[in-house]
DNA sequence: GTTAGTCTTAGCACCAGGTACTAAGTGCCG
DNA sequence: CGGCACTTAGTACCTGGTGCTAAGACTAAC
């Protein structure tokens, strides 16, 4: 593989190697060109291709900032309006890794997550947790498609909030329906022990 | 920070400081410890940490693979067991990125998206969209707990199959109600013109 | 053919962030 | 006081690089 290239042919495959698997070193590139690791270094240089190791660095630094805004954020979508305990609004535009890839249509959990995080971010209490949720898909979503959701208490009984919940692309409906989440349950951490959780029965939700 | 520690209270906040952020090196959790590079090295040793470059090289390869398998799979969870158009069975370990991370429980919309892709794979129609959700979330679930999810065919009216759906940990429900899916919705690439969708009213949701 | 220029290579010193090991403290406990 | 757990210093070695110089190979022009 890769014999007889001149340099620029070499340096576009390099570029294209690189991009591939990160993770290869000047050596094993050497080795697959047949040039010597002078060479590959050389050609990183003109390329301005960082190192292996600044390589893996920077998709791990990649990873950490998403794990990270998943945690700070606690929000799918960008939230755009906030009035706790009344009412919240996000945007989240569609895309690659949302769709199915044959059609491009957003998988509705996606959708779900936006109106489940903006539930969860509207309710004023350390912990909320997603207790029941009736929705309605109406529209298929698109890549790149820009949903804008809506979530409002509209009634609360003890620690359940009931919320109306709707999202929509452009002036479309997508998503219709309710969620009601459980502020503070008690004894979090005793797991499954949490009684006042699991008693939670039809008539709390009202 | 971190004066007059003992080994095994330092070697209990070692693990914490490295987890928090994995690009930490030797030697600035020797500084932060107030002990010498050496010290750090027999306690990582004796914790089984791998070292700083290890680390991060892991955390890239797991970007790698999460992408990866989220554009590969369209399941959230791994599938089981798959009856078309009957019933289908997924399992799912919670990890870090599911969970709130101040109580380690999980975010409700993953434990939608396991059933919402189960559903989704169940259908047995090139697209499958969901329509309607009621779902009742009974427990939290926790940072490392499996789930095991059942997506079941009830119903069938035309292009609608309504589902019933569970998911448990261990024996304990987590999650019950029903799925309702829209198999090969009508010209689904002319967006928001596909009216064969938009149609579907309350009498079709039997 | 010679010469100039480009491209490639080898060799060397140096670096960070380690591993693996030995030897020498240091502090506390009975 | 001895003995043991713990900590530290020091050494040799490792990988996957950087940065530099000097030398060789090839080509193209005169």
């Amino acid at each position: 593989m890769g014999f007889g290239l001149n340099r620029l042919e070499r340096q576009a495959l390099l570029h294209q190697a690189i991009e591939e698997n990160p993770f290869v070193t000047d050596e094993q590139l050497a080795a697959q060109f047949s040039v010597s690791v002078a060479t590959i270094r050389l050609d990183r240089q003109m390329l301005a291709i960082p190192e292996a190791r600044e390589r893996i660095r920077r998709l791990a630094e990649g990873l950490q900032d998403s794990v990270r805004a998943l945690e700070a954020d606690e929000v799918v979508g960008t939230l755009s309006e906030l009035s706790l305990n009344h009412f919240a609004v996000s945007t989240f535009t569609v895309e690659r890794i949302h769709v199915f890839s044959r059609t491009e249509v957003a998988r509705g959990h996606f959708l779900f997550a936006q109106i489940n995080s903006l539930a969860t971010a509207l309710i004023d209490a350390k912990i909320a947790l997603t207790a029941r949720s009736e929705l309605r898909f109406y529209r298929p979503v698109f890549l790149q498609d820009t949903v804008t959701a809506k979530v409002e208490v509209i009634a609360q009984r003890g620690r359940v909030s009931k919320c109306k919940a709707v999202s929509y692309v452009h002036d479309n409906l997508v998503l219709g329906g309710f969620i009601w989440m459980l502020a503070n349950p008690l004894a979090i951490t005793e797991r499954f022990q949490s009684a006042a959780w699991v008693t939670l029965d039809e008539e709390d939700m009202f």
